[in-house]
RNA sequence: GGGGUCGUAGUUCAGUUGGUUAGAACGCCGGCCUGUCACGCCGGAGGUCGCGAGUUCGAGUCUCGUCGACCCCGCCA
């Protein structure tokens, strides 16, 4: 009487046309409703739900064996397909339109009551989400968000192909690197005293296979940054990764927004715009305050540096004194919306950017409302409202100080505003490249220039004899992809002539000796005929997330961390064997 | 390293100005029920109020510390 476990359907797929057909299904007991008489199960796996029948007249020991079944039970069932009787279809299921009457049935496992109950939309806490991962795994969004998951990596790999790509494994186990995030260390037992360090990516193999005559690289990878984490930043993540030969930025560009047309394609059936607009990394600062605009609503910033130049108003005076900026938004249409209470709020966020406030000034019907015009000569005012293009309902909103502050405070507070006022149209979906990013930033603590983007990165070509002159004013040939505001990957021309990598290294501070023992394999094999290469990386988990609707990457990786980068699930990282640390000759000084 | 929010039954939450025996819903357990699909009805069990200290006649509630989760700054492409 024991039911073969080899099922002939899944949960989801029968309908009317299976309708006289014996089958086996397997699966969870989703819900179960016990009539006393009848009962009905809730058949779950990955595919659907199918409800099954269990009546005594047909099976008297099946349904006394269905007495016994709780949630989550694994359960293998044999009956036949039926139509449901009139009136009784369930339109809300895939498979509504039948029920399976049992006539056979095994209990292939029992379940302890779950911690939390499964399947459900209550929101239930993250903690318990994490230690019992499995459980939450089944829930209706993760599956479809992994799912979502292996349509973009199953696409990017069918796209590549079809470009000519091939995927190259790089190591795991390889050197520490300066520059960067701070690595993940792997001592070594066999050689004592020394450390592999986990890839933050695989940037130097890549350069290497195209001096190999790989010509076109990718893979899908995972990278290790041991930095604080965010909503989208774990300390793994995974790169779709990739490396052209003989490549230029409008021939990269093309490449990749087919690619991500394909993947909105595949994964959502959106079909999306291209090409996808530039954006000139100085055009992005002034005009947004940000390398990664939301460009999907306007409100964008307005320097006034000029107009209010020698005003009475301290802030703006000393600000512009200090080489700083004075710079407004001017928020169309909201003196209602922006209480004083609000402004309170949109001025904390100011603050969280080193602003130390925000003025503003509301364009009312009786005049301008504001506590800081009375330090404003009239001219100076009327200038003012004009050049922001002010008229009646609109409030304007400034920032006055560094650059760098201006820009980061007022870029976040209109993204705040953007939120308030509902400015964004979810459905939009605005794809840009950020170019020309400066080639290197000095660092204040250091004292000195750091790549922002890698110390591998050409210059323009234009630029090329500013190392000495101008480090600072050297762009680079260096491109991000901004998705509705967020950065989903970036990448740049490479420098393929060593002597121009010995420069960078120069400007970075980095001597001869130290560049040798960094990176000299690299510098070798840019001697032995390195074809002009470049690439970009993209964030997986962050496109997953954009496109699944998540509010963070932990809801598109199976296994996520904390922000104290630990599992819950696991418990690591965890206490380890005094012998292993005997082995790897490591002992703790928790001075 | 810093700022903020949160932590009460298995789960999601409520709990007044500090005052008797800490409640609800769902879940769980038992009983009844042959057309339910969030089945229904009756009954029951279930609490270290994260942990520790302090203030107080009295603390879930106030104070301090600590642990954990999340969001953010710094950090990080």
């Amino acid at each position: 009487m024991t039911p073969s476990f080899q099922r002939t359907h899944t949960c989801g797929e029968l309908s009317d046309n299976q309708v006289g057909d014996t089958v086996t299904l397997c699966g969870w007991v989703h819900t179960r409703r016990d009539h006393g008489g009848l009962i009905f199960i809730d058949l779950w796996d990955k595919f659907g739900l199918t409800q099954v029948v269990l009546n005594p007249q047909i099976d008297k020991l099946a349904h006394q064996e269905a007495q016994a079944l709780r949630g989550n039970f694994v359960i293998a069932v044999t009956g036949k397909v039926r139509p449901r009787p009139a009136g009784m279809v369930n339109a809300k299921l895939k498979t509504g339109a039948i029920e399976v009457y049992i006539d056979d049935m095994e209990i292939l496992n029992k379940s302890e009551t779950p911690p939390f109950p499964g399947w459900d939309e209550t929101e239930i806490s993250e903690v318990l989400r994490l230690k019992y991962r499995y459980l939450d795994l089944r829930s209706d969004v993760l599956q479809r968000n992994l799912k979502l998951r292996y349509d973009i990596t199953r696409t990017v790999r069918n796209f590549l192909h079809g470009e000519k790509f091939i995927e190259v494994e790089t190591p795991m186990l390889t050197k520490s690197t300066p520059e960067g995030a701070r690595d993940y260390l792997v001592p070594s037992r066999l050689n004592p005293e020394k450390f592999y360090a986990l890839p933050q990516s695989p940037q130097l193999f890549k350069q290497i296979l195209m001096i190999s005559g790989m010509d076109r690289y990718f893979q899908i990878v995972k990278c290790f940054r041991d930095e604080d984490l965010r909503n989208d930043r774990q300390p793994e993540f995974t790169q779709i990764d990739m490396e052209l030969s003989f490549i230029d930025e409008p021939a990269l560009f093309k490449l990749v927004e087919g690619m991500i047309a394909a993947i909105y394609k595949e994964s959502l059936g959106i079909t999306i715009e291209t090409p996808f607009a530039i954006l000139k990394y100085q055009e992005a600062l002034d005009r947004f305050g940000s390398d990664k605009p939301d460009m999907r609503f306007d409100l964008e910033l307005i320097d006034l540096s000029e107009v209010v130049a020698g005003t009475d108003f301290k802030v703006f005076d000393q600000a512009l004194k200090n080489g700083g900026q004075v710079k407004a938004l001017n928020v169309k249409k909201s003196t209602d919306v922006l209480s004083r209470k609000i402004l309170d709020d949109l001025t904390e966020v100011a603050k969280t950017y080193g602003a130390k406030g925000m003025a503003w000034i509301k364009v009312n019907t009786n005049g301008l409302q504001s506590p800081i015009i009375k330090f404003f000569k009239p001219e100076m005012l009327d200038a003012l409202i004009a050049k922001v293009g002010g008229e009646v309902g609109d409030t304007i909103v400034f920032a006055a100080d560094k650059p760098k502050i201006v820009a980061d405070s007022l870029a976040n507070v209109r993204l705040a505003i953007a939120k308030l006022m509902n400015l964004i149209d979810p459905k939009k979906i605005c794809l840009t490249w950020i170019t020309e990013f400066p080639l290197v930033e000095y660092d204040e603590t250091e004292k000195r220039y750091t790549a922002m983007h890698h110390p591998f990165t050409s210059p323009l070509a234009e630029d090329l004899d500013k190392f000495e002159s101008d480090p600072a004013g050297m762009r680079a040939r260096a491109y991000d992809l901004v998705l509705n505001g967020n950065e989903i990957g970036g990448g740049s021309i490479r420098i393929h002539q060593s002597d121009v990598q010995q420069k960078m290294f120069g400007l970075l501070g980095i001597d001869e000796k130290e560049a040798h023992e960094k990176f000299g394999f690299l510098l070798d094999a840019l001697q032995y005929g390195a074809p002009p290469h470049g690439g970009i990386a993209f964030g997986l988990d962050r496109i997953a997330m954009l496109l699944a609707g998540a509010d963070s990457i932990r809801d598109v990786i199976a296994f996520p961390k904390t922000q104290k980068a630990s599992c819950l699930m696991t418990q690591a990282p965890s206490d380890i064997d005094p012998k292993q640390l005997k082995e790897l000759k490591l002992k703790f000084d928790l001075s």
